[in-house]
DNA sequence: GAGGAGATCGTCT
DNA sequence: GACGATCTCCTCT
């Protein structure tokens, strides 16, 4: 995969609001230069987080040590740690002060899908496995940081927007498929609210496919 | 294929 | 001291 197709998403599209961006963001790709290898996969699912007007979101009970890069710029990664063992990323929306964030849900692989196994001690050489093991790669927010070993102590406040970081989105010109969205997933606080955004039929969808016009 | 339990610890009350 | 934007393994159908 070449570097020069894999240019930043500029700042300014994450600069709105989140239920906005969030759909626009399936289809673009996700980046992790890990040492000389580049590690990239296609988003096609997340779900937005509308900041101190949702229950269900961190920045809902006001800034703390964990979630404030929320309500920093926009274009950033909020990485958090949760259950005792896993990490989930998001990417900041909305100008300085005002929380808002993206989870990334899932990634169809793309490119160093090899590290991306070794990352998560994952064994694709074994023929009768191997659709089994690539779709469980990054078909969730914590497989996708194991994947691409995105941590809170490394990638918590990092610029996506940037080819200065070894962690960034890119765009992409492709047209994502068919939009669907449904109800965020594992939240029990507004937990009816349609704010999970995904490709239609793509089998590295995580969770149900509730079919809902966004 | 679906459903339930356990793992495990940072964060907030 | 309770809970969680999850995952994996196991059992049951």
């Amino acid at each position: 995969m070449r570097l020069r197709k894999l240019q930043p998403v500029p700042r300014r599209f994450y600069d709105r609001d989140p239920k906005v961006v969030a759909p626009q963001l399936l289809g673009k790709i996700l980046v992790r230069r890990q040492g000389r290898k580049l590690l990239a996969g296609r988003i096609v699912e997340v779900e937005a987080y509308l900041g101190e007007d949702d229950p269900a979101s961190h920045a809902f009970r006001g800034a703390t040590d964990r979630n404030r890069v929320m309500f920093g710029p926009p274009g950033f990664a909020y990485v958090y740690f949760t259950y005792g063992m896993h990490y989930c990323a998001n990417v900041t929306c909305l100008g300085e002060g005002t929380a808002g964030a993206i989870l990334i849900r899932a990634l169809e692989p793309s490119a160093g899908i090899e590290e991306m196994a070794l990352n998560r001690d994952l064994n694709l050489s074994l023929e009768t496995e191997h659709v089994r093991v690539l779709r469980a790669l990054t078909s969730g927010p914590a497989r996708l940081c194991e994947a691409l070993d995105i941590t809170r102590t490394r990638d918590d406040g990092k610029d996506l927007t940037s080819l200065k970081s070894d962690l960034w989105i890119a765009s992409d010109r492709s047209h994502p498929g068919e939009i669907a969205c449904s109800p965020r997933v594992g939240i029990t606080q507004a937990a009816d609210w349609p704010l999970r955004f995904y490709v239609f039929g793509n089998p590295f969808v995580s969770g149900p496919k509730v079919r809902r016009s966004p």
